[in-house]
DNA sequence: CTGAAAGCGCTTACAG
DNA sequence: CTGAAAGCGCTTACAG
């Protein structure tokens, strides 16, 4: 295959003076420059990545770290994020952390370990300290979105702004007998997102003078459409302390909550109204009413200000736009109504 | 960062030892293999695979095209392959070719063209020969999961016989007036996914003596919930000429499709039976009969298959099992029932 | 079983 | 603006 060699001799320069055309910095002349990039076409010649980051130490080439790659969200990020990499001529590594266990330390201290990537993005997971340490060690930077790891700049949301904003828009509407169907783990850890919507949800009933004691019910479930039908049939399920709103985690959630009026008859937004949380692709078609994010600009903004990062290295002022979360809108649809007297 | 040579001093032998030690194949004895090792614990030495590849002229590494992330069967595909290409000790690289035009031609003529990545992976989309052409030049071996690509290997469902199951079903509970709810270009050409479940539909319907003319009518929509909600509601719209029995391409368009009926207050199964290909984890929650398929078993064969080929160079038996299609099963639940009097 | 040496394909000071 | 040379961090014949 060819190499910078023979780009050079077709061209009858220097494989210094190749390169620099090519891709160094360095000034050539014009004229040179076209002559060796019409070598380089000719012969079909390509950069090996392995050569040129074994000497300048950089691989451009970004690692994300997901727990899957299926959900909604997940998949948006990641189309966002490889859009954004791609234009700036990054590849991105990918790396699968559903397991937990042995896989999961696997990549922290074999894959990531090596000097395979330049960065790190890990998207709605929690690094605990030894796994910080490690990237940290191999002196890459790592930017969370959506996940939480101590001492890292963190991309998100106000998750908690969220749950208010979609418990507030029920309690504007007149409810106060109002539930939560949130994500598993969201009563472990307010610093997590399901843990984060949770919070939102109750300090909303509570500035609104709800005890969320006897009149507010929270439930957990998987964030999925199954795990929110079956909360909500339990839910549901004594009719004499139904809920007349439910605010629900995730836009997943909330289809399986209006799945499961539909089963069990109750009307939407007539007996029982439905909010969620995320803006998914099919919460038009629901008609669902919800606080919607946008994963794939997320994406793109985790990309911009990693590369800045990387550019600027380690500088004084790492993330200009650090702490200012990113943008939420309400959209009401036909899934919330006023409460029924 | 420690380089081998650390790890050698320490360890009190050569490079060359070091080396085999740590990967090498040739022999070491188990004692200095021993020191080798803990002085790499010791240190925190990882190989730097740049430096490994340049001298290999393999990477470890193998690229994914895929079209989208988001939708099932590319979520489960891409999961199954970062699965078995992270237990084998290769690196994933995403390639995603949603846009088409110089997006598309930028993946296979810069990144896919450089030495980063020992092969490819295509998931549902067709290469053309130019793209072909471009990687074999570059000794790349490429796997079509679900896509087409002339004189590639090629791993898929049989989707004419996928088709055809679903349809036959339908005609064996009896059902006479079919329609068909196919995706995007499934007219356009019989060798995609679509096309050959639209063809398998056909088939089944001339088989049967039900003359595909006026009994029977086929749809497209995009592959999506919604886009089977739109096309299913056209579908039921005259009330005289109503179909018995849909199948859908896909079971994202069933679901749209079941939500059409529900919307019309039609009946399922009552008065309309419909069938899906896919086996979506959503299914058994609608209910939905279907034809499973099982992508992320796929994505572990296609990683198989490819490590194979890798590893016994372009063999003369270069597939095994080529030609002989992946599974699928008929599982039937409550969408489907006898055709109404 | 082990070591010295060459070389993979680039980029980058250093001179000129 | 251009070239000769060193070197990035490994692996792999080649000897011994």
């Amino acid at each position: 295959m060819a190499a910078i060699g023979d780009v050079a001799r077709l061209a009858g320069v220097s494989k210094s003076t190749a390169s620099r055309a090519l891709s160094g910095g360095g000034h050539v002349a014009e004229e040179t420059r076209l002559r060796v990039e019409r070598a380089a076409a000719e012969i079909g010649y390509v950069v090996s990545p392995a050569a040129a980051s074994l000497v300048t130490g950089r691989t451009k080439n970004i690692g994300v770290v997901i727990p899957f790659v299926n959900g909604w969200f997940f998949g948006e990020v990641l189309e966002g994020i490889e859009r954004a990499l791609l234009a700036a001529g990054y590849d991105l590594t990918l790396y699968n952390v559903a397991g937990g266990g042995e896989d999961r330390a696997r990549v922290f201290d074999y894959f990531l370990a090596r000097r395979r990537v330049d960065a790190v993005i890990a998207v709605g997971v929690d690094l605990d300290a030894h796994e910080v340490a490690s990237l940290e060690r191999r002196e890459k930077p790592v930017l969370c979105l959506g996940g939480y790891a101590e001492g890292t700049p963190r991309i998100s949301i106000d998750d908690v702004a969220a749950g208010r904003l979609a418990a507030d828009h029920l309690i504007q509407l007149g409810h106060t007998r109002l539930a939560h169907v949130g994500g598993t783990g969201a009563a472990r850890s307010v610093r997590s997102v399901p843990g984060g919507r949770r919070r939102g949800f109750l300090e909303a009933l509570s500035s609104a003078g709800l005890a969320p004691g006897g009149r507010a019910t929270v439930v957990e479930a998987e964030m999925t459409m199954p795990g929110g039908l079956a909360a909500t049939l339990q839910l549901l399920g004594h009719p004499g302390r139904r809920p007349t709103g439910i605010v629900a985690a995730s836009d997943e959630l909330a289809f399986g909550a209006l799945r499961a009026a539909e089963r069990l008859g109750v009307a939407v937004p007539g007996e029982l109204s439905v909010i969620g949380i995320d803006g998914h692709e099919y919460a038009e078609m629901f008609g669902l009413t919800t606080v919607e994010q946008y994963p794939a600009e997320q994406g793109r903004i985790a990309v911009d200000t990693l590369l800045r990062l990387l550019a600027e290295g380690p500088a004084d002022d790492p993330l200009p736009d650090s702490g200012a979360p990113l943008p939420t809108r309400l959209v009401v649809r036909s899934t919330t109504a006023r409460a029924p007297r």
